[in-house]
DNA sequence: TCTATAGTTTACGTTAACGTCAACTTTTTG
DNA sequence: CAAAAAGTTGACGTTAACGTAAACTATAGA
């Protein structure tokens, strides 16, 4: 169940290159303990990847995935203060979320819209 | 109605650099005529700005936006061919905004998790 | 007419996110 | 135990999407 996974392993679970895996722990998003120099990714690390992965997909830069991420760390303060500012951070992410799907909502009508011209000239080809 | 905008006109209603436009042009996103040297945007160019922007917002890439962009220009093709071809495109251009849709949901719920904890915390810390 | 102001081209610089060797070191397995 | 397989650390290369500075040119208002 919590065996950890090698890095060929979990790159090709999400297809995606070792080196990747790398740069992301370069970049403070994955952090795999080792035996001896060898990287172990444990579930947590498969959790951040795919989170990692999503973020990349709605096109946000690997810093603001690891600003998402870190949020659902275990390690989430106590001090009212923090968790406040991180409601704040919550909100803030969730308008931009919201934007997001109006500009794809736009998109697919547009779409429609290249779809009905298209529709009606392949139409008139047929007559 | 139909007068033509200026460089700095069409950066500033836009908030993007001028830089930013020419390099647009370079990649043959924008294709404003020229008074002399001078270059000036049409109606038109705002347009496909405004699809460029929105598709940058959903994480495409330039080539990407006009790709989608390229569809709508009124020199569609009379070929039926191309034009079935063309519906393929947009076939698989709204799946990947369905899928975008997906990933949003997903992060969605995500963030209501986190907020669920951080109002828990919080909760605990004054009683 | 003179000088700001706006605009142009050319070209090199920068950042993010890896790709691609090279040169070793560990494992693992037949 | 020897060779193949897996993994590691540099370090330089690459692409996208502009930023930035230099060196001019054109145009418009006082």
């Amino acid at each position: 169940m919590d065996q950890p996974y090698s890095i060929n392993t979990l790159s090709r679970d999400f297809n995606v290159t070792p080196r990747a895996l790398r740069f992301y722990e370069d970049k403070g998003i994955l952090s795999p303990s080792r035996r001896g120099t060898t990287r172990l990714y444990s579930e947590k690390d498969r959790t951040r990847l795919k989170l990692t992965l999503r973020g990349k997909r709605l096109g946000l830069t690997l810093e603001e995935c690891r600003e998402i991420i870190d949020m659902y760390d275990p390690a989430q303060p106590d001090d009212s203060l923090q968790l406040l500012k991180l409601c704040e951070k919550i909100r803030e992410q969730r308008t931009s979320l919201v934007n997001k799907i109006k500009d794809i909502e736009e998109t697919m009508r547009f779409m429609d819209d290249v779809e009905g011209q298209c529709l009606e000239k392949l139409i008139k080809n047929h007559s």
